[in-house]
DNA sequence: CTGTTAGCGCTTTCAG
DNA sequence: CTGAAAGCGCTAACAG
């Protein structure tokens, strides 16, 4: 790997036999230029393999702008968030612009780590799911005119456009739905209580059921392993619940597993907030609420680029809908025994 | 959203009244700098919440480093490229590297554009899971001493470092355990052929298999729907295979929708290459080939920034292994009169 | 230890 | 339509 020197546009203007600057203006596609000169300056770019720097340039051009947006995602190699990922690299990329992403593991100083590499490098716009509970360290860059869109979790202590799912919305109907099956006893199965998605969750699990039992509320589960030992410990008291709502993913599999360990899959029902690849082939097949994470970033993406396009309408809070599917787990009966209504 | 003006190292200046040098020296952590004018630095900085911009400072720099590496994959939002992503971001932010990704799909005229698109913004080296099968185009860039390393798939025309799964010995693992458990009719179902994985996984499975049926052999799927019909057309033959072994994920999962709508499930073996999140809670589990794409990914960033820090070795080739995985439905015995040995 | 000068690669004036 | 000069925000090289 000899380090050659990379061409720039002064070699090629040197080459062509031009000026620098009717270089620029070819490069940048400007109409105004003799054909001739055009067609020398196109040849000596080829001939030296001469690729533009684009950070040079978004460095004097007037606009500042670096063509590059930021995207923090809980966990990049999460499903949830690798098709938010996809859906924002579509919609930047069709309009020229490439996507630095990071992973903030729940971490709060991580998303402060990340957002000031991302500010260092001068990204045009943010997408963030926040891990944080304080957004206002954001304010001075907001000020200074970097649009940001806060995804999944809302904005705190900060006004900025949201794109968020209806979370509780989405946990009553499940809870509901499973209400409407016979259930009373319908345990609550979540992750940490700080983070925004599971309090709205719990609130939508809460109002459903009008009172609740504390003995059947199982928290701050944040992995499959631990959501499937809390759903055995459930599964073992002496007044179990016939039901169960999780309340993400991978507590969702945690309860697969302990129902399954227990051989109670077909007796106790299941709902889990948020779909998951396969659900459909489990034994049962896994009732869920499904998010729409592809919708979630592609509104993100759009909205981001609109205001980095200047428009400076007021703050935004969108909402995507969720959908309840039904596919058999959510639809077992309790006990005869047991049957409300 | 007023347009303030960013402050710049100038401002900081002024304001603690020192030289533009003397904050770039605070900035860079310098250790020469009187403690006295440090602090009025710090404070002006602190006051004016001042962010570097680092495109700057590296268009100056003497290295001419961006701190950025570009990360070209098949597809972001499959799990295959997402835990790559995920592994290559925490290596690369733990040196300081920020990961600027894109997804291929397959498509070469995308892999140019999208090199194109990262190499404009000048990244300090390239992970790439080619689409294409001509790399001659990056020679020039390669030249130039911008590191490369191929992950997935080797390079073609080009003399680079890759980091690949053992794709035809995997393959060959998964028929040989196939054939140990009796079978002999062992269909194989897989991708394009022009892919560079799916050539070696085929090789595997013809060298494990000897002499092979061409009526047993399916090519081309690239999608689960497309994988699910072209079995369902093998199971219907008049001598159907009595095992499957499937070349990707996609066409697994295909495999099993295919199998349990014909009820021959718990009949016909089923081998898998790649495994996938629920494998085995799948009835029955299925065996798999896993790769270890954790592990490319971390390999692959290893050395990428080792290449970055002035390694100028020639190219390696690293080879990463595959390891088979038991669960259940790569263990099923052929009918009786079928079996061999 | 500090400041001045020059200039990274490019685009913006603004004059020819 | 073209080019020369200036300068984006920062750091290298050198002088004080």
């Amino acid at each position: 790997l000899s380090d050659l020197a990379r061409p720039t546009m002064r070699d090629v203007a040197a080459l062509a036999g031009v000026s620098l600057k009717t270089v620029s203006r070819v490069v940048n596609g400007a109409t105004n230029v003799d054909p001739v000169l055009a067609g020398k300056v196109r040849r000596a770019v080829a001939q030296l393999n001469f690729r533009p720097n684009q950070t040079a340039s978004s460095l004097r051009r007037g606009d500042g702008r670096s063509m590059t947006i930021g995207l923090m995602l809980e966990d990049a190699a999460n499903p949830f968030s690798a098709s938010i990922y996809r859906e924002v690299e579509d919609a930047a990329t069709m309009q020229g612009f490439a996507v630095l992403a990071g992973s903030l593991d729940e971490d709060p100083a991580r998303e402060r780590e990340l957002a000031a590499a991302l500010l260092r490098r001068r990204v045009d716009g943010l997408i963030i799911a926040p891990a944080s509970e304080d957004h206002s360290y954001l304010r001075h860059e907001q000020e200074l005119g970097t649009p940001m869109v806060f995804i999944d979790r809302p904005p705190r202590l900060l006004a900025a456009d949201s794109v968020l799912s209806d979370n509780r919305e989405g946990a009553t109907a499940a809870v509901e739905h499973l209400i409407s099956h016979g259930h009373r006893r319908i345990a609550y199965l979540g992750d940490f209580t700080r983070i925004a998605t599971a309090q709205e969750r719990y609130a939508g699990y809460a109002s459903a059921l009008g009172s609740i039992d504390p003995e059947l509320v199982a928290q701050d589960l944040h992995t499959a392993e631990e959501a499937e030992a809390a759903c055995a410990s459930l599964l073992e008291l002496d007044d179990p619940p016939t039901a169960l709502f999780s309340e993400q993913n991978l507590v969702t599999i945690g309860c697969v597993r302990a129902l399954r360990a227990a051989g109670a899959q077909h007796q106790v029902a299941l709902a889990g907030f948020d779909d998951f690849a396969l659900a459909d082939l489990l034994e049962p097949p896994v009732t869920v609420v499904a998010q729409n994470p592809a919708e979630i970033g592609r509104r993100a993406a759009e909205l981001l680029l609109r205001r980095i396009d200047g428009d400076e309408r007021k703050p935004v809070a969108t909402t995507v809908a969720t959908r309840l599917i039904e596919r058999g787990s959510g639809e077992i009966s309790p006990p005869a025994r047991l049957r409300s209504t």
